[in-house]
RNA sequence: CGCGGGAUGGAGCAGCUCGGUAGCUCGUCGGGCUCAUAACCCGAAGGUCGUAGGUUCAAAUCCUGCUCCCGCAACCA
């Protein structure tokens, strides 16, 4: 019989550093995906990969004086290090800088370009020289000028190839309302009001300030901008367009991409406009996952929270961790991670449901009967309703697995282990024991336990595939036992089957030592870094100037009278001052670092001279000073408290 | 009035589409058991379901106003 494709993919990640949890959340989950639909007996294709172009790998290859290529080979080397770590059973590994996907890249440009949806244009945008940036109208500050440096910016233009979105627009909302492409749909909305409704724009997909990047064929001094080259590789990866492999035809379209809902917009709207140009069909779905937070913030490299997956996986095993992503995941939002909430589910779930209830049966079955049950049986009141879970459990997580919810198949395979644990009290074993007349009750019930975990083992090990086969060992399975086909049928390991005892497979975690253990190995590792920071890297030094160019930069002392947060912004604080020459309103991004309480009745040192501005509405007479922090904060510059207002500097 | 999502016992969530005893996991307390990894099983406490109104015999569930939170957009002058 013909095996149906299945063909699943991550996105393909940017080495611009080493990978973290983040990266583990959608592999893990793809991988477990992939797993499962091989079990069911599809023929899958799981595909990830690396996007190594673009201006910011050239630039960090540049700051460690080597070759682009050879900074994100290295960086690759621990992608692949870190999916080996973790089990993760890719068919495929993308690089963008693998000679056929560029080949790939370059003929859909070429072919996009013929079909009249590439046009040459040019950015008739706003350039900034000192900053050698482009920005759009819209970008530009109340003056209209730079954003970063606010001086002047100059009508310029840059040549530049477009890529015609708004023929497809219709289309596409019909795809993300109609269909079940987004999952979960509750995004739509979103993305449809934000980016549909207003109008497509054209998108710039092809850059001249940089090199490191895929050449348009027909235009030297262009590269490929990062859409085309990186979407593409869900195709180039299956032979589109070039010679590498050629199963395109077999597996597209793809069933599922998963994405972080970060490139959600990439995907929900460029990808499927790009396919519609080149006349391919449509991926059947992309699904959607919130973030990884920690302690409720966004993982961060500069708030000190990025999590170090080889640690994890070194002190409680790849499986435990893999399985505390997935059970935390929920399709459409964020989960927070801290180390307790992991080590907490790890114990509850897997030492004390799982892991116990192997080794209390294996034991059993052991101390009872020697390892070996005999063969005659006595049916008792409670078996019929563990058998009844256990059979119906595969097509619960069956259905779970088709709407991408792993946390919910999780959820139900640990209600069957619940439920065995129960079934062990309720029949209560150790007195069955003490009876010889009981025997054959006692085997039925040894059998029953070992059989169910025999099909919660079988359906886990798409999800822990390095510990259950550990499983399989104790409860004496073999490998026919724990197919997908056997998972949906009770009474299938044999009658005498033997046990063999092994070691703990999920051993219990003191949480507090263990949390202190992990602040110690975080904090010397965290520190070296901080002292880096302190050394820090000082923003290089400005222009030389006059000292009549200082002259013009009016700087007094001033009391904050009153302050508080600026409505509808995030960043904001509007501060009442008095500067001694009757008093001045000023808006200030700091809002992150500050409360209006830690600012009020301070003196601080502001820009008297500025030309007003409205922000968010608000208007601003002038700025806080404030000097950076190395960990990207500001930090205001509080003078001697006891200087007047409307003190000038010199 | 920029767009969207949310507010449910100590924590994290389900329930809301199609109104009618508020459920799950963890934590806490009490009990049971001893096969097991101080694990397992049972029971209890704890919620006016953000707030104010409305519809209804009846609202966490439908409608309206408000407050607060979180994304996107904007915003560090």
């Amino acid at each position: 019989m013909e095996k149906k494709p299945f063909y699943i993919t991550t996105p393909i990640y940017y080495p611009s550093g080493n990978p973290h949890i983040g990266h583990c959340y959608t592999t893990v989950a793809c991988d477990s995906i992939a797993r499962y639909r091989r079990m069911q007996g599809y023929d899958v294709m799981f595909l990830t990969g690396t996007d190594e172009h673009g201006l910011k790998i050239e630039q960090k290859a540049a700051e460690k004086g080597v070759t682009p290529k050879e900074y994100v080979d290295e960086i690759v080397k621990t992608f692949k290090k870190l999916w080996s770590y973790m089990n993760i059973s890719y068919d495929r590994y993308i690089r963008t800088t693998d000679d056929y996907h560029v080949e790939t890249v370059q003929k859909i440009f070429k072919a996009l370009y013929d079909k009249g949806y590439i046009y040459k244009g040019e950015y008739k945008g706003k350039y900034c020289t000192p900053c050698e940036s482009f920005w759009t109208e819209s970008q530009l500050d109340e003056n209209g000028c730079c954003p970063e440096c606010h001086r002047e910016v100059t009508e310029a233009k840059e040549e530049a190839y477009f890529f015609k979105m708004s023929p497809f627009a219709d289309r596409i909302e019909k795809l993300l309302t109609e269909t079940d492409y987004l999952q979960p749909k509750t995004r739509a909305t979103e993305l449809v009001n934000n980016f549909i409704k207003p109008g497509l724009e054209d998108l710039c997909v092809s850059r001249t300030t940089f090199k490191w990047g895929i050449p348009v064929t027909f235009d030297e001094g262009h590269v490929v901008y990062v859409w085309i080259d990186a979407l593409s590789n869900y195709i180039s990866a299956l032979g589109y367009w070039n010679g590498e492999y050629n199963d395109f035809d077999k597996f597209w379209p793809a069933d599922v991409h998963m994405v972080a809902k970060d490139i959600m917009r990439f995907h929900a709207i460029i990808w499927p406009a790009m396919l519609m140009a080149l006349e391919l069909p449509l991926p059947k779905h992309l699904a959607v996952h919130g973030w990884i937070t920690f302690n409720g913030q966004k993982m961060s490299k500069s708030l000190g929270n990025v999590v170090d997956p080889f640690i994890l996986g070194e002190r409680y095993g790849a499986d435990s961790i893999r399985y505390h992503i997935l059970r935390e995941m929920a399709l459409g939002a964020d989960s927070s991670f801290s180390n307790e909430i992991m080590i907490n589910r790890i114990n509850s779930d897997l030492a004390n449901g799982l892991g116990n209830l192997v080794s209390r049966t294996v034991t059993m079955a052991d101390k009872y009967f020697g390892g070996t049950l005999p063969e005659e049986r006595e049916t008792g009141e409670f078996d019929d309703e563990l058998i009844a879970e256990a059979s119906a459990l595969r097509g619960k997580v069956d259905e779970f697995m088709d709407k991408t919810q792993l946390n919910n198949a999780l959820a139900e395979i640990f209600k069957v282990v619940s439920r065995a644990n129960k079934y062990i009290d309720e029949t209560a074993p150790w007195i069955l024991g003490k009876d010889e007349s009981k025997k054959a009750r006692l085997a039925a019930v040894l059998y029953n336990l070992l059989d169910t975990i025999r099909i919660v083992s079988s359906l886990l090990s798409c999800f822990m595939p390095a510990t259950m086969p550990k499983v399989w060992e104790q409860i004496g399975a073999g490998n026919d036992d724990v197919t997908y086909e056997n998972a949906g049928k009770f009474g299938v390991l044999p009658a005498n089957v033997t046990v063999h005892r092994g070691e703990i497979i999920f051993p219990r975690i003191d949480v507090d030592k263990e949390i202190e253990e992990l602040n110690k190995i975080i904090g010397n590792k965290a520190e070296p870094e901080a002292e880096k920071d302190d050394g820090f890297e000082p923003v290089p030094v400005a222009d030389e100037i006059t000292i009549d160019d200082f002259a013009k930069v009016d700087l007094r002392v001033a009391l904050v009278k009153e302050c508080e947060k600026v409505k509808k912004s995030k960043k904001l604080l509007c501060l009442q001052l008095d500067d001694g020459m009757g008093g001045r309103q000023v808006v200030s991004g700091i809002a992150q670092w500050y409360k209006p309480e830690d600012l009020i009745g301070k003196k601080v040192i502001i820009v008297a001279n500025l030309k007003p501005v409205k922000l968010c509405g608000v208007e601003s007479n002038g700025m806080i000073c404030a000097a950076d922090t190395p960990d990207g904060a500001a930090s205001v510059v509080f003078p001697d408290q006891s200087l007047p207002c409307g003190a000038k500097l010199r």
